[in-house]
DNA sequence: TAAAGTTGTTCCGCTCGATTGAACGCAGTG
DNA sequence: CACTGCGTTCAATCGAGCGGAACAACTTTA
């Protein structure tokens, strides 16, 4: 997960090691010495290491030979969650369209050119996903990533997809910008975005920008499911309404918060 | 918080430092150079560099003048929470004992020598709390935490006071090895564990421990009120029985998953 | 309006420490 | 018992983390 270095970026190279390793951990789900080192291409005793001085700082902690990240990245994370306002702006609304749609709803915000789930609320015939709260998400194949997109302004956009480029996931992922571009202009005449399995195949998604006044966008809400339900039982229509009324009463809770 | 270096602690100066920044971002809840500068005692171009090194790597985001911790910390976060059995465990029997009681219910597990709380669920009428979900805790001074200590061998007990120390919070709190260890010799005998006001004035706590088998305790569960409310107010048998009944459920739910 | 005091940021030299390959200890295994 | 896997330790060296000082862009004060 490499991204955006300015100009002036002499960057420590033990802290860039550290958090590769910590990243490591954590898609692993807990690893011993060497599948990091595999993973990071450190030297293992770099990696032994990094890995000591992050458990003697309690943000590791070892069992056996695996090692995991320990808790404390518990208390980050819900310090980050509370300290997005729309974590609870978009609680109730999301619960809501779950309930209505029956579908699983997603709410995201932008961070550096990715996005993160900060609201997943399942509905009574929601499909398993792995894309759950925290999740990291390239913009350019989510029906919420495209929304949010379609409100920044132009260089931004070329910013991100510097940055992240435009990696395909299926056959339907859009991987040049020429198209990305298009679909962007028309995303902002229909006020909300599809995604048609651009990023799991047979997964489909509908999103609709939360904007902080008329202006900015400050993320994105969505409903996804199976391509078949999406397209063939739903009635797009009022789909349609029910996300921008969910999306509407986001926004007036964000006003007062 | 120093914690545990044994014997061979060669750690990574670069490393330590810019855990130090992160936590001292986490505590301030956001906040500038120079702020960070002075939690941590960095000279600040040392701060400066670190806070770029992170941010490049898209853990910290700049929002004008202020660095916060970023979203990324959120996939951390949740990870370690489902990584946790306890968390699913926990979960149902935690809601319904605070429904019954109207009071707040937390549930711990240790890690490294502090408690961290892994659910916390308000009742009808809980007080409000600065401890959720998260928050790291001593042990010496929280129903959970005593009730995990009674249950950990001597020597494990041994190395977690010369780890963290006694600090005192209240005129109530434990200060002194051998008070510590009559305690907890009373709280194996009766099984469960009471804090009067020894952590916040005013609030107090009773707890039981959640054992993995008949041997190791696997955390605690605690029910926590205003101090004249738990003491007066409620029927201490049947608060006991509840307690030990959630316990119990948790402990089943825990040998399957 | 200018001066003084903030802040974040950059620069550069020094030396201290991060890095790594190799060696070690200890399991399990054929 | 050799062999292979692991985590851990060690020592040497070269690179890079560090902090003082200077700079730039502000706001506050006289």
């Amino acid at each position: 997960m490499e991204t955006q270095r300015t100009s002036g970026d002499r960057r420590i190279e033990a802290v860039v090691k550290t958090l590769d390793v910590l990243e490591a951990l954590w898609r692993a789900e807990g690893a011993g010495v060497t599948a990091v080192t595999e993973r990071t291409g450190l030297a293992k005793s770099t990696v032994h290491a990094h890995l000591r001085t992050l458990r003697s700082k309690g943000y590791v902690v070892q069992e056996g030979d695996e090692y995991r990240l320990s808790l404390r990245f518990l208390s980050f994370g819900e310090y980050v969650k509370h300290a997005e306002p729309l974590y609870e702006a978009a609680a109730t609304p999301s619960a809501d369209l779950s309930d209505r749609t029956g579908e699983r709803v997603l709410c995201s915000t932008e961070q550096h050119g990715l996005g993160t789930i900060i609201q997943a609320r399942d509905g009574n015939r929601s499909v398993t996903s792995d894309i759950d709260v925290g999740t990291p998400t390239y913009l350019h194949c989510s029906a919420g990533g495209k929304v949010m997109l379609a409100h920044f302004d132009d260089e931004k956009v070329e910013r991100i997809v510097d940055d992240w480029g435009l990696p395909a996931f299926t056959e339907e992922t859009i991987t040049d910008r020429e198209t990305l571009f298009e679909e962007l202009e028309s995303i902002r005449d229909a006020g909300i975005a599809y995604n048609r399995s651009e990023y799991v195949p047979g997964i489909s998604a509908i999103g609709a920008p939360i904007m902080d006044n008329d202006e900015t966008v400050y993320g994105a809400i969505a409903v996804s499911g199976p391509q078949h339900r999406l397209e063939n039982e739903w009635d797009v229509d009022e789909l349609r309404n029910q996300l921008l009324s969910a999306a509407n009463t986001i926004e007036v809770n964000l006003m007062f918060s």
